[in-house]
DNA sequence: CTGAAAGCGCTTACAG
DNA sequence: CTGAAAGCGCTTACAG
């Protein structure tokens, strides 16, 4: 059996309550010979607080839920681990622990966080892939339960995030790939029902409209992010009769399925094709070309939106609310850099 | 506020226990009218259990922890990714929350178990990196706290785990090597503290002495698993008077470290050097040229681990104690594999 | 079949 | 400066 605040208590000759002081270091005046008593038993026992109790009584929980969803036994953002480092190590400064609860189905999802939001197991969330309508969103708005978004909103809602600027970001890889030569640009973009989706595309078509190049819907994807999927819709495209001659994946992952297939064919990447994905996962680097990527700052995303929310959860007035960073197109061969210098 | 149970029983006009008892579903034999009165006056109020209460009042969290250690804002294991995501899965299966703690600093770590443990936050945890004279498992020992670990102990401890035979896994790396043609082989093993280093180190010379070859300390590194570490160990052994003209690294990112200060100094992996590394991650498959590496089935590692915590934490017999797994070798190009077929 | 009551391990106003 | 007491939201033996 676990030591009590009671057993502290009696082996320093105090009352329970006393031992709740001196733990607490509150503004209650205790003698230094009475806390010399109670640390010295404290010591003795190695007595630890029991820390639901206490979270009981206080009627707080210092933990944070990070829900991630599952397909086949993959994450399904590529991006998860730098959040969950850095959510983690903010977390560890603020005294909050990290609930990871995983989702496989879709389904399942609501009651999820009904359990962990309605059953105050967490006492905010922190949510990842927002969608369209997202129910996740309604539920914890109307709850009025404390929770920050990786992500923007709909135009009519309103709440605590932070994005990054997908358009931005579309729109500079696909002038890099113009700027460099290429004129018939595919884009295979995420999920339909994820709201980043919408404006990834948007840069995407904002760019090829600019430099006066048409939008074919032919060669407009929209998958879940695996290399499989890459790869499907990367031969699909260069099945057709006119196939293009560059794609930018919303996703390092899919880029990498989109240069397999490429690669399959025959054609050599960064010379007949030219390809760029988005993340900057450490395949990127590593894969052959180099993959040129658009590059989220992810760790410094989760610190921030783990700030954001203990703000919240405490009551405080966050320092930032609504937060766009710029993404940065990172340079590597896959669409022919090194072929310009040469 | 949040709705109590108190409030469902004022509400379906019973008693607070017996809006207990209709929850749990517990042996009680309880009316078809009480129950149908009690269940709609939760589905009226959207009322949901405080788990803190249910738990401290059972005395027991159904919550698993597990501690990973960042260095530099990297996990410091690569297989962590796999290992969250099953562990997880199968804390679900089973209604358990999984908790997740950082540890940025070695010091910190006892502090973080003893929080933990001592404050019953979780029912369990899960152990990775195990050291030489660990003080985690002596004090979860010494507490007789349930917990499993991802890694054999030393010989005179005794408890559950689920490792991967090390050592089998480098004798048949190097034997691989050596039918292949090369012949003077590096190693660049991890951390020196950790127990499982010496396993793996043990495979090598085992290969090295089977076939006759000798073991020179000179081309034996132990390092910290980073694409860095690698580079610099690679770039050391090349410098030698007499260089290898292969390489076993144990991990991934130790050997595309290794890979790249190669290439840098001129020389084509799988012709000029052979390249093997350890975990199989995915960068492994997509680097230039592909990684030959060992595999480890992490996800089905995860899951037996957290099956056995569970059966643990529940006072049951687990179905298996001690369970050592075969790893894989995934033959690819970084070898010269290809150069033998061709 | 159901209710009143004890108690899990704490915190914190209240009284001295 | 310190203690006795209420109560956080539950579960579960005990009594009817």
């Amino acid at each position: 059996m676990a030591v009590t605040r009671d057993d502290v208590a009696r082996l320093a000759g105090v009352s329970p309550a006393t031992v709740s002081y001196v733990i607490n270091n509150g503004p209650r005046p205790v003698s230094e010979e009475t806390r010399a008593k109670v640390l010295w038993a404290i010591e003795q026992l190695g007595y630890q607080p029991n820390v639901m109790a206490q979270n009981l009584r206080r009627q707080r929980t210092n933990t944070i839920g990070l829900v991630f969803t599952t397909i086949e036994r993959h994450l399904t953002h590529p991006y998860f681990v730098d959040l969950l480092t850095s959510v983690g190590e903010e977390c560890a400064r603020h005294g909050f622990d990290l609930l990871l609860s995983t989702c496989t189905d879709r389904a399942l999802e609501q009651s999820i966080y009904e359990r962990l939001v309605g059953g105050r197991r967490v006492a905010g969330v922190i949510l990842t892939g927002v969608r369209h309508n997202d129910a996740r969103i309604a539920y914890l708005s109307a709850e009025g339960f404390p929770f920050v978004v990786l992500g923007r909103p709909e135009p009519d809602e309103d709440f605590p995030y932070i994005d990054v600027d997908g358009a931005q970001g579309t729109d500079e890889a696909v002038q890099h790939l113009i700027d460099l030569g290429w004129r018939r640009i595919a884009f295979i973009g995420l999920s339909a029902e994820l709201i980043c989706a919408d404006d990834r595309l948007a840069g995407y078509r904002r760019a090829l409209e600019r430099n006066g190049l048409p939008y074919d819907p032919r060669l407009v994807a929209n998958m879940h992010t695996t290399e499989e999927a890459g790869h499907q819709a990367m031969a699909g495209f260069l099945a057709l009769d006119e196939p293009p001659d560059a794609v930018l994946a919303c996703s390092d992952e899919l880029a990498l399925g989109a240069m397999n297939a490429a690669q399959e064919q025959g054609l050599v990447v960064g010379r007949d094709v030219g390809v760029i994905g988005f993340d900057d996962i450490p395949s990127a680097a590593y894969c052959r070309p180099p993959l040129t990527t658009i590059r989220q700052p992810m760790y410094e995303i989760g610190t921030r939106l783990c700030r954001m929310l203990i703000q919240i959860i405490e009551g405080e007035e966050p320092e930032e609310r609504q937060v766009v960073l710029p993404p940065t197109l990172v340079v590597r061969e896959s669409c022919g850099a090194r072929r310009c210098s040469s």
